[in-house]
DNA sequence: GTCTATATTTAGATAGAC
DNA sequence: GTCTATCTAAATATAGAC
């Protein structure tokens, strides 16, 4: 079979952007290879001759799940690349009900505390840069531009994730909005 | 046997006091309840006398955690009872190792969203208590010192968690500090 | 009320056929 | 490479002795 790498190469995307989907939306514990797989489209044995282990998937997963989200957001942005926008849809009510690839950020957040270090350099690798990506076009001096970001990063990743724990939809749009106002402002300063 | 019905409360206490420290440090999902009853100086099968499920023992464990912790953050005040000094309690090196009972806010954030309603409605409470406790000494203005306490909130709480869980230390303490300037900043202004 | 022992379920991982 | 079948380990929950 001359095309079998290339085959495999396409199954190892489907599980990993079954497992990025899977992962983001409902955390690893809630997720078994199981139900990645059948969402691939696979059952569970195929599962080991792409990845050794769940853990590996994992680290995996998440520089999967930041790449969607990163091209997501510059489609969304068009031609107009302003903070403004990215930030409406990050901390919008559609990324809250996440039915897609969600920001790998927002959901895994303590999750990711309790890992092995691999899984953990994932996340601080992503969440670096992140925190880049809100620096571009903010103040001249790059240490104070980097801790603004550093505090916009908190702002939106920490007011998704707390908008998805509380169950007051009412509450959940006020923070959201709030967030919305606390990063924009400070830019505007 | 006349003091039974105290035992039995003291022994309640002892598991959710063992409880709210472990699911704090390391989450719901990676604490059995055998580690909390071997914590709480008993075993296993103990535990169905006090609750009738681990889910039930999660939700009021919430409450214990935010109780410790509010008490922690009132002892450390004193008599001066200055925000600065609630800040820099909570986004502290000690409060990020977490060897004691810990804000339940921070770490369990994308946890609790997973779960089931009586539990988002008990970690909505305690939310809904942190935002009260910071709002006080805010703005004249009801509402916009609410959406200031929401943001302060979102800093400390989203601060906390994602400082664990990245594994640049460096960073971790400038994050921090960014978070702790960011929500005193705001209060100076 | 607490103990030990056990039933049940679930999920990660492996073995071997095709 | 993918499948079905199986092993193994862990954890929730229950049963029954004391």
């Amino acid at each position: 079979m001359p095309w079998g790498p290339e085959q495999k190469q396409q199954s190892r995307e489907r599980i990993l952007n079954s497992a990025a989907k899977l992962f983001t939306q409902h955390g690893f514990d809630h997720v078994g290879i199981n139900e990645v797989m059948a969402d691939a489209g696979m059952t569970r044995g195929a599962f080991y001759a792409h990845f050794s282990s769940k853990a590996e998937l994992y680290a995996e997963s998440i520089a999967t799940a930041a790449k969607a989200a990163h091209l997501k957001a510059i489609e969304a942005l068009g031609s107009d690349a302003s903070l403004q926008r990215v930030v409406k849809g990050y901390l919008s009510e559609e990324h809250r009900s996440g039915a897609q690839i969600n920001c790998p950020l927002a959901l895994l957040i303590t999750d990711i505390g309790q890992r092995d270090d691999k899984v953990r350099e994932a996340y601080t690798r992503v969440f670096k840069g992140f925190v880049n990506l809100i620096a571009q076009g903010g103040d001249a001096d790059a240490d104070e531009a980097h801790r603004q970001a550093l505090q916009k990063a908190v702002l939106m990743v920490g007011g998704m994730a707390i908008s998805r724990a509380i169950n007051d939809e009412e509450l959940a749009a006020t923070l959201l909005d709030v967030c919305r106002n606390g990063v924009l402002d400070g830019q505007e300063a």
